[in-house]
DNA sequence: TTAGCGCATGAAAACCTTTACAGATCATGG
DNA sequence: CCATGATCTGTAAAGGTTTTCATGCGCTAA
């Protein structure tokens, strides 16, 4: 059936032991040897069987990934950033959406656990100590989420928003909404402690309570924006922001004529809408990246904090 | 580390064999004797090594699934399907992004191909005969392609475009355009087909040539189709239809008023632009169960074909 | 010439699980 | 009390690979 090493090493006259040496640990064979086995090895079309090496070595070459929603396109943008660069380091890339459901991560997590060499987690709901647990039993590296002792990936929240908020002051806005995400979330926590902080004598800061980190939670939250006499408003995420925009052109509602919005993420979606929305860029496949970096380096204490950037776009204009 | 069948052995003072069979063939061992080990692996944590398993059962328990391009949010949604209807199975799913590469396709595959029960492939345009290569050296389902003898799941395209078409004469279309894909593409090629098969004698049909799949694709192609006067385009997907409207909107030209625009696929992008697009809906998260399904044979049936349903929204009107 | 060394290779063990087969235990009927 | 059969459990092999250790060989230096 499938070829296996035993084929590849009577075929070449060799031992199973002198091909596994050929093919992943050429210098100590002989280079005629070595030549013929590989020649071989590849016209047998013979590759090891991942299983059984990694019974003996520990180690799969396999990875998790584990996303809230693929629906949200900010996670594809990620499981793209991982997906090449695990291949590029000959990785494969289980991947699992646990569809918003923070109790069904960890038992996922669990059961990948066994077959992989480590987990990125894009978990912004899991609870603190359930990670910490998690992290104890498997290597992890946590995506857009920080918690003390676990290697994680981020973006520089604070100078995001100071970017935003920069932007909208300049343009003359000075009460300002944000509709917040879900409130268990951390980058909900992160997102909402930047921009207070940066939002301090600049602008009146107005909260228009949490919403589903989706579009009909914009949609949902538009109206009572509105009836706040804001110039501006912030959204979550460009998913919420688009919700905004969209309940905003059905009540007639001109942006940024009437009121300018801005979202946070920077997904696919934002630059195609019109008017195209004005977002903090978070490094998406960038981000997916450098946690497989973490994970495959093995560097446990290594934290990456990456930059983001205001892309302006046609969804802000002057107060 | 690890604990193996073996600790459990120990500590419940039986043999290994004993300890599998009470694990997964629990009938067979003395109901008190099953309850104790099961017990005592519960404690230790115990969770069969699936790779051991594999070596001797000659099955994974995971599966592949192969996508062109997750940034293209139809491609998401199939993953959600095929991703939570293998989890309900008890497999993994290994994702692999082609980056809209053909020639990596087949390299992939036979990678994974040793660690997994089946590959779901989506793939558009693989050369058939590689394609047919393929399936005879693993289980394969291929998702949204058809060819003669592998098994597959595609959806009723005649009949969504026969929905799309009707809708369109009935509001006095006479003349439309059609902004084709990717010329290689088995999906383009069947919907120019349909649409051919559909059009005659009812609309006069112009095709304004093959775009990319994707946004910019319609971007480029925008001015091409107002320079025909027609009254109604439709595109070869909602990504090329969103890159229409974007245009368009910034052009000044008027949707639907001055021109109608139908998609094809119905992302959930579509739902969220203003005008939202009208669109022919194909079954995504459903064909991901399907395959899934059919791969690891819990339905007899070689092809499925799944229905289509024409979405009427904000961006077709009379002519 | 031979001891000694380095190098290339082979044999065998190990990784963890499942399963075919054989052995052990026990109850029952003769 | 023994033979028989049923039920339960243990032994050992198998699956494909990597790695440790040992072997054999040719060569150099004494």
């Amino acid at each position: 059936m499938a070829v296996t090493i035993k084929d590849v090493a009577r075929a070449a006259g060799v031992s199973a032991a002198t091909v596994t040496r050929a093919l992943s640990n050429p210098e100590v064979v002989r280079p005629s040897t070595r030549d013929r086995v590989k020649e071989i090895a590849a016209s047998l079309g013979y590759h090891p069987n991942r299983a059984a090496r990694g019974l003996i070595t520990g180690r799969t070459g396999n990875l998790g990934l584990l996303v809230p929603d693929l629906g949200n396109p900010f996670f594809p943008s990620i499981v793209k950033g991982v997906q090449a660069r695990a291949h590029e380091a000959d990785h494969a890339v289980f991947l699992a959406d646990t569809d918003e459901d923070p109790a069904a991560e960890a038992g996922l997590v669990r059961k990948l656990a066994k077959q992989v060499d480590g987990v990125l987690l894009c978990s912004p709901r899991m609870a603190e100590a359930e990670l910490r647990d998690l992290a104890a039993e498997v290597p992890v590296v946590l995506l857009y989420r920080r918690i003390p002792g676990v290697p994680s990936v981020t973006a520089e929240f604070l100078d995001g928003m100071r970017q935003a908020v920069s932007h909208l002051v300049a343009l003359g806005h000075r009460r300002v909404a944000y509709v917040a995400g879900p409130r268990s979330s951390w980058a909900n926590r992160e997102r909402l402690r930047s921009l207070r902080t940066v939002a301090k004598g600049k602008v009146q800061l107005v909260e228009t309570g949490n919403v589903a980190p989706q579009f009909e939670g914009g949609v949902s939250v538009a109206d009572r924006v509105l009836a706040e006499q804001v110039t501006a408003v912030i959204a979550y995420n460009d998913l919420v922001a688009l919700g905004l925009l969209h309940r905003f052109a059905a009540r007639g509602v001109d942006v940024p004529g009437d009121i300018s919005v801005l979202g946070f993420d920077d997904i696919p979606l934002s630059a195609m809408v019109h008017p195209a929305l004005t977002t903090v860029a978070l490094p998406k496949e960038l981000a997916g990246q450098a946690g497989v970096d973490l994970l495959l380096r093995r560097q446990h204490k290594e934290r990456r904090e990456l930059p983001t950037q205001l892309m302006v776009r046609g969804s802000t204009g002057p107060a």
